[in-house]
DNA sequence: ACCGTATTCGCAACGATTGTTGGTTCGCAA
DNA sequence: TTGCGAACCAACAATCGTTGCGAATACGGT
C-alpha cells in the first residue's frame, strides 16, 4: 500500500477529494498487512474517528480498488476482503478459522495450461486452501504432533 | 459429475431420500458442463418440474457440495456458482461477460511457494482472469485484430 | 473568500441465501 | 403394506453484505 501522502496526491489527481475520513482510511490501510473485511476496517476507523459511516468506508475502498491501489478478494462466500499488499503474491486460506495469509509463488509461468482457447489472461490468482498450524493441531490431524 | 443413479445410491447411503425433485437436479447437473448459479439451476429445473422451489434447489445443492459431489465456486462477488466437473481442473473467468470456463493445468507441483510456514495445503485453486475472445474483440483490444 | 461539486451520513433497498412453520406428500426400510 | 420420518411447498421473515438515494456539508481550484 502506498503512503497516505501518495494516495492523497493520487486522489486529487483524478478529481477526488481528500477528506479526514479518507485520510484515516489511508493510514489504516497503509500500516495493515492483513486481509480485513470492510466491517473490520470500519471498526478500526471508528476508533480513530468515531461516527465515520460504514457507507463512507465502502465508498473509499471501492475508489481505491478501481484505482488499483487495493485488491478486493472474494475467497469465501460472505464478505469480501481487501488486500493492501499490491505486490505480486497469492493467498493461503485456512478452512478452519478463515485466516488468510500471503504467499509468494514463483515458477507460475512454467505451468502448462490447456484450454485457454484464445482467452487473453490478464491476471492469475492462486489460492491454497487447507489448515493453518493452529487449526491443524486443534483438529487432531493424525499427521501432526498431538498435544 | 456422477450419474443420477450413482448419486441416488450415494444419497440413500447417508440416509437422504431420493425424491423426484432431486432426480431432476441430478440429471440436470450430470449433463451440465458449465458453471450455473443456483438461480440458473432453478430455472432449468422449473422447466422439467414446474413448481419446484428455489429452497429445494439450494437444499440439494448444499447436500451435494457437502458430499463432495459438486464444487461451489466463489469467483466473483455476488451469487455462487456450482461446478459439476469434479475432475482436477481450474478456472478461467472473463472480466467482461462473467463467463467461466474450465482449464487444465499441469506442472503446478513444480512451482516454488514461499510462506507456507507450517500450513497444511489440501487444495490449490487457480483462477485466470482476463477477457474471452468475444469480449476481447468487442472492447477493441489493440493487440487483437479489429473488425 | 467563493463557489461548484464531490463527499458525507443515515436509512432504505437490494440480491443471495437461510430459517421457520405448518400442512401434506412420499421414500423406503422393516 | 405399513409407518416413521424425511422432504416438499408455500409464504414469509430474517440475515448478511453491499449499494442507491437525498439533503446537508466541506474540499480545494481559482
Amino acid at each position: 500500500m502506498r503512503t497516505p501522502q501518495e494516495l492523497s496526491t493520487a486522489f486529487r489527481a483524478i478529481g477526488l477529494k481528500v477528506t479526514p475520513q479518507r485520510q484515516v482510511l489511508f493510514s489504516l490501510l497503509h500500516q495493515n498487512d492483513g486481509h480485513p473485511s470492510a466491517e473490520a476496517i470500519h471498526l478500526a476507523a471508528s476508533a480513530a474517528m468515531p461516527g465515520i459511516s460504514l457507507r463512507t468506508v465502502y465508498q473509499t475502498l471501492n475508489d481505491l480498488v478501481s484505482m488499483g491501489e487495493l485488491q478486493q478478494l472474494q475467497l469465501t462466500p460472505g464478505s469480501a476482503r481487501f488486500d493492501p499488499n499490491t505486490s505480486d503474491h497469492h493467498h493461503l486460506v485456512c478452512d478452519g478459522c478463515g485466516d488468510v495469509r500471503d504467499v509468494y509463488v514463483s515458477g507460475l509461468a512454467d505451468v502448462d495450461v490447456r484450454g485457454l482457447d484464445g482467452f487473453r489472461v490478464d491476471a492469475t490468482d492462486v489460492v491454497f486452501r487447507g489448515s493453518c498450524p493452529t487449526c491443524t493441531s486443534a483438529t487432531g490431524d493424525p499427521s501432526a504432533p498431538h498435544a
